[in-house]
Formats: C-alpha cells, structure tokens, sequence
DNA sequence: GCTAAGTATATGAGAGTTCAACTAAAATGG
DNA sequence: CCATTTTAGTTGAACTCTCATATACTTAGC
C-alpha cells in the first residue's frame, strides 16, 4: 500500500532535510548572535521596511513575513516591547491594526542586514554552481506554488 | 562593501525559504496531528530503529538525527516518559548513555511510518520531475558537505 | 434591522528549543 | 601520577511556537 522511498529517495530526502536545516541554523544563530533577533523577527522587519510608510495591517504581514497570525501576534508584542514596531488600530475596519516600523526598527533592521546577507551566500549562494542555483530557483518556485494556499 | 542580493537571487532566496517552510509546516503538522509527536522526535526514533539493537549512546543520535545534545536530552526525557525509549549507563565510558527503543517506541514509530512517507511525496517528491529531484539531491549534498562540521 | 456566520487579532497554556552553566568522567602531558 | 584540558551528558531559565479559545467587529441572509 504505501510507496516506501528507495535508496536513492531515502538519500535525497534526508540530505534535504540536512541541508536545509544547516542552513536555517546558520541563519538563526548568526542574527542571534550578531543583531539579537531570531530570523522570524528578521522577516517581518523586512517586510515591513518594503511596504508604504513601513506599515502593514497584520494579516497581510503575516501572509508576507511566512508566519501564522498567532505567531506573528506574539512576535510583534516582543518587537514592540523593544521599540522597533509600533501598533495602531485601523480606521476603516475596528478588528484590525497595522504594524509600523519605527526608526529604532529600521536602524536595527539597516545594522543587521549585511551580516545577515553575508550569511545566506556563505550558507547557500556560493556553495553552488550558477546553473544549482537556477535549478533550486525552479525548484522551490515549484513547491511553493504547490504547496502555498 | 556588502555584496547585497540581485532581484533574481532574491527571489530565489524568498522562495527557498518559503518553500522549505512550507514543506517543514506539512510535515510537522501531519506527524503532530496523526502520531502526536513532532518531526524532530520522529528522526530521533528513525535513527534509534536503524543502529543494532535499536539502541545508540547519545552522541552519536545526536548526529544521526540532527540535534544539538541538548535538545536530544530533553527530547529523550519526554521520550522515556512516554515509554518510547530507555536510557542505560554505558559501562566503558561511565559519562555516556545509551539511548533504546522500546517495543512500544517501535510499534509508534512503525504506525507512523506510513502517513509520514505519504507527506513527503505529497509535499516534495511528488511536485518534481525526476530530473528536478536528482538536481535538488546534488544541491542538498553540496550544501550538506560544505556547511557539515 | 436583526440575527447568524465569518473575519481580524489577541491571549494563555503547553511544548520544544537554545544557551550557558554544571557535573562527572576520561584523556593528555609534563 | 597529578593537574589540566576535553568530552559526555544533563539541567534550568528564557524564549519562541503552536493550538485552542476568546473578543470584537463586519458581513450576509432573511
């Protein structure tokens, strides 16, 4: 009944599970060490930095910064205890807010960015050849257009 | 100075991070949901069910499973608590343990098994051509190698 | 309009993870 | 040998994540 996964199967996926892990963790502790942040916390900043007036209502950064509503509701009450975010209500619609990136934000944001980015071509970009790299790119535009809802 | 990313390779990076999210969350959620345990104790099992015995000192599943020491203790512990694994002292190195799979361990593992495997084609193999799958196994290698302590 | 259903967000508890500190036992090396 | 350093493993605290639930508002249906 089940499809068991051959050798070959067997090896790639959980060469896929290493390396994508290695890399998540490399990600994580190099903003924890180096700007005291877990790389959720990195992306919604980012996020934020992109929109107009680096403001967001909630769901919309949620869906933009990959998180779960709940999570990113817990992690923008951290942020806003630091003073990198604030929250306002939403006039056109009284369940809602937006989050705002302050200016502490996007200095913090502007100080983390070039050891984080220094760290996803260590940890990715110049491990592989251009044409891996355009091969992941198809890749996980594939899985994510499959998987996203 | 900083070598900041291009728009391609932005959104090759946006997307990989989604993609392999997404992937993780579909995991995780199956295994949560029809086994009750996460992905992370369900590799600790998997390796403990391959070594002879079905039994490892802790170090070395460590390794195997792709866990820091710590977070292996404690999963251990929970592990034990559940009747799944035992710990045992090691008697030529009296600082080490071994960590056993139970019967009760394995028939959770072996029930496991076969939604788990259905997850993984479903949200990975089964969205690539096979030639996609032998370019993301030789990208996963690469990466594993070169970012592999 | 008024009720029912749906949406936007928050919140609390429980569980897992990390980090730093700690214990204990081996290995190293004068 | 004895002192130092390394290794194996555990532990507790702080933090994040998930899940279920709660709240407040909005939209639909009648």
């Amino acid at each position: 009944m089940t499809r068991w996964l051959d050798d070959d199967e067997q090896r790639t996926w959980r060469d896929f599970l290493a390396a994508t892990q290695l890399v998540n963790e490399a990600l994580d502790r190099q903003l924890q060490r180096e700007a005291g942040m877990p790389h959720t916390y990195y992306m919604i900043l980012v996020a934020l930095s992109e929109a107009p007036e680096r403001s967001m209502r909630m769901s919309e950064l949620a869906a933009r910064a990959q998180s779960s509503q709940s999570r990113l509701s817990h992690a923008v009450a951290r942020l806003e205890e630091r003073g990198w975010v604030r929250r306002r209500p939403c006039d056109s619609d009284r369940r809602g807010s937006f989050a705002a990136l302050t200016d502490e934000g996007f200095a913090a944001l502007a100080a983390a960015a070039p050891g984080h980015v220094e760290e996803v071509r260590r940890s990715l970009f110049d491990v592989l050849t251009p044409e891996q790299l355009g091969q992941l790119a198809e890749i996980c535009a594939a899985v994510r257009n499959t998987l996203e809802p």
